[in-house]
DNA sequence: GAGGCTAATGACACCGGGTGCCACCGGGCA
DNA sequence: TGCCCGGTGGCACCCGGTGTCATTAGCCTC
């Protein structure tokens, strides 16, 4: 595997980063994440083993794209929110609407879903990552419910929702041809109402 | 470091995994999970390196105890509990049954679950010994419910409980004289019920 | 235009978790 | 006594991750 387009060294290194992601994320797809070592992707796209950790913390953060402007994006949703919604609701609401993709990134969304949820490895990266998501919204419930974020109720919302958006993501990679909103939605449904279904 | 009591090669190891998970403990409780190498940790309890990795498959599994028999009771529990009490309330006795502890073993939990949440890595780890826990939850409740374990809703039921348990248990860690049931209830309650608190 | 600063890179050495392999030791058994 | 067997330790190796240093190119200043 050598590089396609070689850069030089002191260059500012345009499109340095998204060519590793699409090399791991390709690498990965194909032959398992553990069976791909960083060597193996740094060589795919052109750069050393070095370089490639200067762009990503870890092997598994390849995978992720720019999460931190997703989360971010996820806090602007829940501070410009409607105030007279009620907080859980508008926590749901604020999940659906960052998670609602654009048709042209969903084969990326669900090459990267399907790895992170699949790979033993990426899966156990994921908790740090979605504790991030978690901090933000137990913040959010926090501040509309004259709580701290400590507090065990924020801390349950957060936890709680986020399993549920984890569960529909699930759902949506299981079958190809739905919508990713309409499993959110379904989740959420079921979460807020108590899971009606399951009286008996 | 050396060890207070060696042991023979060919000998039949009598509590040596035991001892292990010992000197894991205080050490990781001590420094820092990340801070300790598994060669002290094998050092102080007298084995070799190359032996710790026969008794436990990771670093970070000797902090785990035998979780495996911790994920068979529950298993037993749900399997042996009464029929007429509906699904979701089923489950959410069978964690709290589950974790209800003696006295006298208090201390060992508190300082795993401690390790266990706060330490980044063994956080992280987590994911996949907790997703054994959700599976024995996902597949009773679609037994129940005439559904398939890989569905949507017995899925959501057993990651949204264990995101409950969990939450419960970080609360109690975090308040040094209260008991870890109370919480584990006062989650349930608010799980099952929607979040009655939040309605505005 | 020469020199100096900066940022990105790559080579190298090193650490630590994890594994495969083999030699060794002790006990049980024919 | 000779054999097998299971627990053990030593060793070499792979791989993820890090610290250090030299190199390179662009840019800014004089």
């Amino acid at each position: 595997m050598t590089a396609i387009e070689t850069t030089a060294p002191g260059l500012p290194a345009e499109g340095t980063r998204a060519r590793v992601e699409r090399a791991a994320l390709d690498l990965f797809t194909l032959r398992g994440f553990e069976q791909v070592t960083t060597d193996e992707v740094a060589d795919a796209a052109g750069i050393s083993r070095r370089t490639f950790f200067r762009y990503f913390a870890t092997k598994a953060d390849a995978v992720w794209g720019d999460f931190t402007a997703h989360v971010a994006r996820l806090d602007e949703l829940l501070g410009s929110g409607d105030p007279d919604r009620p907080v859980l609701a508008s926590v749901c609401a604020a999940y659906v609407e960052v998670n609602d993709y654009a048709v042209a990134e969903l084969p990326l969304l669900r090459e990267r879903m399907l790895l992170i949820l699949t790979e033993p490895a990426l899966l156990a990266h994921s908790q740090l990552r979605f504790a991030e998501v978690d901090r933000v919204v137990a913040r959010y419930v926090a501040g509309r419910s004259a709580a701290a974020a400590t507090d065990l109720v924020p801390r349950l919302v957060a936890a709680t929702t986020r399993a549920a958006a984890t569960t529909a993501f699930e759902a949506w990679l299981a079958d190809e041809r739905s919508a990713l909103g309409t499993h959110l939605r379904q989740a959420f449904a079921e979460l807020t109402a108590g899971f009606p279904g399951l009286l008996r």
